[in-house]
DNA sequence: CGAATGTCAGATAAACTGATATGT
DNA sequence: CACATATCAGTTTATCTGACATTC
């Protein structure tokens, strides 16, 4: 039983301490888009487009990290409530590229500012180089897992 | 709209990377505990009762930053495969203290050896002394928001 | 009583897999 | 054809809110 040896509290976890903060930020930013009628995926939707306007529904979804059938339900919500558009006729192949449309960025504006305390909040205590810092750290582990997902599906 | 100013790109967003992160390592987790049977909160309620034993359904709910009625679906999981047990009558209060079984802790120990590859690999690229400074990077943003959602509490 | 606890029931959020169609 | 894309349908995971009972 070799457990014993390296077995530490959860309160050193790093999994365990990303769980929380993401769990503390998600709640915090849902509260404050519930006013809105937003979803945290729905503002992170309306976020994305808006900073890459007329990509396909695959690309977003690779963008958000998500399957294109999860996209797609949140592109149509958004569409339904005329927030984004995107062409009936596919402009090239199948795609149909998405841009917001003028509510959909006076909607994205106000979640904005609703946001805004949250993150200023989060980061109060910490620096710019600190900000910085934490970012290389995610990504570090972002990258090292997902070099680990294609190792397991390659082994399928 | 001073919006404009202040407006970062995604890739500069901590909320975003933070989402990402803890996504990888969830997929990463539920991908290595599937064949065990054992879901991510599932997992984290074994490690939760192994480190803190003989704690009531709140205690265990408030450790894992989610509600008394969450964590007793997952409980109820668990017990149901005889992993964890609980005094059928009530100790003192309306508390039932939970505690691993024989069962539970093999299974433990099986999950423990399943995700420790998973974890390796995620801290692959950082020393000890990053580590650390990941996790106070990660407490100090829990902590401040956390701080905000009482306000927010208090402010109703 | 008031506060904490336990738990049933139903709702919601947010993702997934599978299947199918279409365009290059 | 192989491949990317879009999308429908159903399912799963993980959480929540509300209501109510119980015990100190």
């Amino acid at each position: 039983m070799r457990q014993g040896a390296r077995l530490q509290p959860l309160n050193r976890s790093v999994g365990y301490a990303l769980k929380q903060a993401t769990t503390a930020l998600h709640n915090a930013m849902a509260t404050s888009l519930r006013p809105l009628g937003l979803t945290v995926p729905q503002y992170s939707c309306l976020e994305l487009v808006s900073q890459k306007p007329e990509q396909s529904n695959a690309q977003l979804a690779r963008g958000m990290f998500v399957t294109p059938q999860s996209m797609n339900d949140v592109l149509r919500g958004l569409q339904s409530r005329e927030l984004v558009e995107r062409p009936d006729e596919p402009a090239v192949g199948r795609a149909r590229p998405t841009k917001l449309t003028a509510a959909g960025q006076a909607q994205l504006a106000r979640a904005r500012d609703a946001l805004a305390p949250i993150e200023q909040r989060m980061l109060a205590k910490l620096g710019v180089a600190d900000q910085e810092q934490l970012l290389v750290y995610l990504r570090s582990i972002t990258d090292s897992l997902e070099h680990c997902a294609e190792d397991a599906d390659s082994a399928v």
